[in-house]
DNA sequence: CGTACATGCTTTGAATTCGAAGTTCACTGC
DNA sequence: GCAGTGAACTTCGAATTCAAAGCATGTACG
């Protein structure tokens, strides 16, 4: 992309890093974007929406609280509160107080949104196959989600300047 | 993450493919939430502001027509219109219509802009290396960004279910 | 107890984003 | 010329997002 800019020798990106950095950001954001797409298609769900669905259709019981939640999910806080909003007016979720902790928002999947998981899953799983598995083989996958995966962990690691962490991402957004 | 909802054996993907995936959505996106940190605590710009003015300073002249810039970076018309407007309050590029064909805007980056970039950019290409370039060798890169390419090639070439294809294609460069 | 601070979530207001509709200009074919 | 079609932007309204401020509850400590 704008290579003259960024690649700098001074600067400390050789053009190869450079190359991997650009189509990281690209095949990140055009695969986020063909997923909701088709979420949005089929379900009438953000990628948001089926990330705080999936996550608690995984949890024991379905229920979480408001915070484990915003940890997993790539998400501002406030952001999920809005989101939660919108998933309980659709009867999706409901949410409680705790009882243990009358701060705490425990958030639980109802049938309603079991079934839409269900009935979004294959068609999300198909194109994440085919967008990004398609031209991969077997091997590639096992370096690809290795190098992934340890950059991933080393993310985490690095203290974020500023105190959130978008999550265990984020942002993107 | 959300493992026992996606990884449906019959779905099609697998436990590995399913780490791969999450973790390429998580890295992109933490990836993305620190440089825009960055830049907009050291120069005041957007993640996508950067790309706009990057790219740019890269064109031949300084100059592109505003579909090519759109081309380029991930974003949609409209929003572009929006941020290049920022830009322009603040100096940092202009707009003229083309000479060859009154439908085009040619946006120019200024002199400040260019300053601009320059000044953000160490920060910028340091941001990188740490998060994203610490835990891995030259090899691990090479491999990466081999994959990451195919897989950007790959994902240009299917053709987008909707119109617009975020950021799809862009000429050799 | 009582003050101080910490935690969990929601509300608020501003900024950003998108898609659809609208406008203007260019390029056919007749 | 003069429709009809398409391209390049912009404007518009609605939805989403964030950070900061607000509230209520829990915990530490004198």
């Amino acid at each position: 992309m704008y290579d003259r800019a960024v690649s700098d020798p001074e600067a400390g990106l050789s053009a190869e890093q450079l190359g991997a950095y650009f189509a990281l950001v690209e095949v990140g954001s055009l695969l986020q974007y063909a997923v909701d797409e088709h979420l949005r298609a089929d379900g009438d769900l953000s990628y948001v929406q089926f990330q705080i669905l999936a996550r608690l259709t995984d949890a024991p019981d379905g229920r979480l609280r408001m915070t484990d939640l915003a940890d997993g999910v790539v998400y501002s806080r406030s952001g999920l509160t809005y989101q939660a909003g919108l998933l309980v007016n659709r009867g999706l979720i409901t949410r409680a107080p705790s009882p243990d902790d009358e701060r705490s928002v425990i958030v639980t999947v109802t049938d309603a949104g079991r079934a839409l998981v269900a009935h979004v899953l294959p068609g999300h799983v198909e194109r994440v196959q085919q967008l990004l598995f398609a031209p991969l083989s077997g091997d590639d996958v096992t370096a690809f989600g290795a190098v992934l995966g340890r950059i991933r962990e080393h993310m985490r690691a690095v203290p974020p300047r500023s105190a959130k962490p978008r999550a265990a991402r984020r942002k993107a957004g």
